[in-house]
RNA sequence: GCGCCCGUAGCUCAGCUGGAUAGAGCAUCUGACUACGGAUCAGAAGGUCGGGAGUUCGAAUCUCUCCGGGCGCGCCA
């Protein structure tokens, strides 16, 4: 049993001696910022204490009274502070139980909680236009949509990750006739697509090919080309085109009519989003008989929610206002609205050594996102776009991102794993042989570096449920750099073999920097960045 | 005008389902290596958590309001 779950079934009795009924189901145990404060703290006596009638600390130091005569295992101390919180303070043994837990589990158990139960959840991320190269900005959702499923199939969900493909419409046709007048050497139209990637294109273009055709196929191909560096791979390329050949946006359409969430007005066909939160009705169909993006859009979704139980998108900044409406247009259809779970990434901002590079060129093309990888690595891309919550705006350096160096951290973290295969490697070297995991006394490992270490891994489950809860890869970038200087701080104080370190000792603190190294692989996989085992 | 996101150290950002003395990296300053990779480690300095009000035993965190910035508010896609 977790020691947390010990602890409180150890104050549930408690409050219950202590005359407090009903008990809260709730007790909130934390890990306090002060070591002072112990290794687990509980509120439980200032928040159950108003509606008991009690006086909080008081409350406390009943509790703290009853706790000391048979404490939980683990604890050596239980004492009261401050207005009442009750601190626990442990012996080493509960992080050697953690070392343990670590390695028995492995990377594919350990920090692995069920959320899912084998929900099925479909992200869809990118979805760029295939009529050009996808760009700095595409990056950020493509490393986000991506590490989002990697959290899901961590925490028990079946992922599919899909693409949604705009085929359809006047931004293809726009699109066809650039490339025809790039390959006839011609300045494509005013309104057409003016970058420079279309002359390189054209030049590529055999003479007989039909534009639009191989053109969508080079920009498909540019975009999975682009995704493959950073190691992103959809399962489901979707066409909207299909759902127009297949009758799925005629029966979307039907379907809607059938729930009377449509109606004619001035010319055009209505969908009624205002009865479920939106600003304003929606058009579907224009006066000239041509169906808004929002139609196939629709037919889309309600395909997806016939393939998955729950939908996850990812969406840039500059299409937050079309939340509603979609939302809106699935309860129209009959489903829960928070099935659908739409992701907005703020922009980013490219810089050069503090100085803004968001257009390249005459044409004013935005940079692309293959420039950004040959530039930085994708490892660095990757950790870097993942670095920070995507709810706030970000600002990308190449240069410091490209420094591989300490300004860097996504350095920091891959030395750390480095290191640990590098010690593993010399002491096999050496010829130390590995006993097995009971055989080895964890409790020779008493250094404060050591105990950081392995506290730092008893907070990865906890970690990976919220990154997962929270849709927030943002905290394991966070936990992997806490850990990659945790093992640089054991690397620095701590030998892992040589004079004055015991055969012993040397077994131990081999499971520790592998149980290390299970917590690193755990965070990188979950970021999409290898784990290299030299640098 | 309305909606969403953001405002925390010189810079880039964590922390936000309320907890005790607000953290990290970079930059600055000062230290530490005859051993497993110094791409390292330790220390110092650096803060009206945008302003104000409210709720609470307790607010960076929740509520309201104001200020500042970004992005949206089409029968465009």
């Amino acid at each position: 049993m977790d020691v947390r779950d010990q602890l409180r079934s150890a104050l549930a009795d408690a409050l219950a001696a202590a005359g407090v009924d009903p008990v809260p189901t709730e007790i909130s145990l934390e890990r306090p910022a002060n070591p002072e404060h112990g290794d687990w703290s509980s509120n439980v006596a200032l928040a159950s204490a108003k509606a008991a009638g009690r006086n909080p600390r008081e409350l406390g130091q009943q509790l703290v009274d009853h706790l000391r005569h048979a404490p939980p295992r683990h604890v050596t101390a239980v004492e009261i502070a401050g207005p009442g919180f009750v601190n626990f303070h442990l012996g080493d043994s509960w992080l050697h139980d953690v070392l343990a837990e670590v390695l028995t589990a492995g990377v594919r158990g350990y920090a692995c909680p069920d959320l899912g139960g084998g929900l099925h959840v479909n992200v869809e991320f990118v979805s760029a236009n295939p009529n050009k190269p996808l760009h700095a900005g595409h990056g950020r959702g493509a490393c986000y949509g991506d590490s989002i499923a990697r959290l899901r199939e961590r925490c028990g969900f079946r992922v599919t990750r899909e693409y949604y493909i705009n085929d359809r419409g006047v931004q293809m046709t726009k699109y066809a006739e650039s490339l025809a007048a790039r390959k006839r050497g011609e300045e494509p139209p005013e309104d057409g697509y003016q970058g420079e990637y279309l002359i390189a294109w054209a030049e590529e273009m055999p003479d007989d090919a039909d534009p639009l055709e191989w053109g969508y196929e080079r920009a498909l191909a540019s975009h999975r080309a682009t995704l493959g560096a950073l190691q992103i791979h959809h399962d489901v390329w979707f066409s909207e085109k299909s759902m127009v050949d297949s009758g799925a946006i005629e029966e979307s359409l039907a379907d809607l009519r059938a729930h009377d969430a449509v109606y004619e007005a001035d010319g055009a066909t209505w969908l009624r989003t205002t009865d479920h939160g939106d600003d304003k009705d929606r058009v579907l169909i224009k006066t000239d008989g041509d169906l808004t993006y929002l139609t196939p859009d629709i037919a889309y979704h309600r395909d997806k929610f016939s393939r998955a139980d729950r939908l996850f998108n990812v969406w840039g900044a500059d299409h937050h206002g079309y939340v509603p409406r979609m939302k809106a247009a699935m309860s129209l259809l009959g489903h829960d609205p928070d099935e659908l779970h739409i992701a907005i990434t703020q922009m980013v901002d490219l810089m050069r050594s503090g100085e803004p590079v968001a257009m390249s060129g005459r044409s004013g093309d935005f940079i692309a996102l293959d420039d950004v990888i040959a530039e930085v690595g994708p490892d660095a891309a990757r950790f870097t776009y993942l670095m920070q919550s995507v709810d706030s705006r970000q600002t990308f350096d190449l240069d410091e991102v490209a420094t591989q160096g300490m300004e860097n951290p996504v350095f920091y973290v891959q030395y750390a794993h480095a290191r640990i295969c590098s010690i593993l490697r010399k002491t096999a070297e050496a010829g130390v042989e590995r006993v097995a995991l009971d055989e080895v006394d964890l409790s020779l490992l008493v250094h404060e570096r050591e105990l950081e270490l392995l506290r730092s891994l008893q907070t990865l489950p906890d970690t990976v449920e919220i990154a997962c809860v929270d849709d927030a890869p943002h905290r394991i970038v966070g936990w992997s750099r806490e850990q990659a200087a945790a093992l640089h701080g054991f690397y620095h104080d701590c030998y892992v073999m040589g004079d004055g370190v015991s055969a012993e000792l040397t077994q131990a603190r081999l499971a520790l920097v592998e149980a290390s190294q299970v917590g690193l692989r755990i965070a990188l996989d979950l970021l999409g960045v290898s784990a290299p085992e030299t640098m």
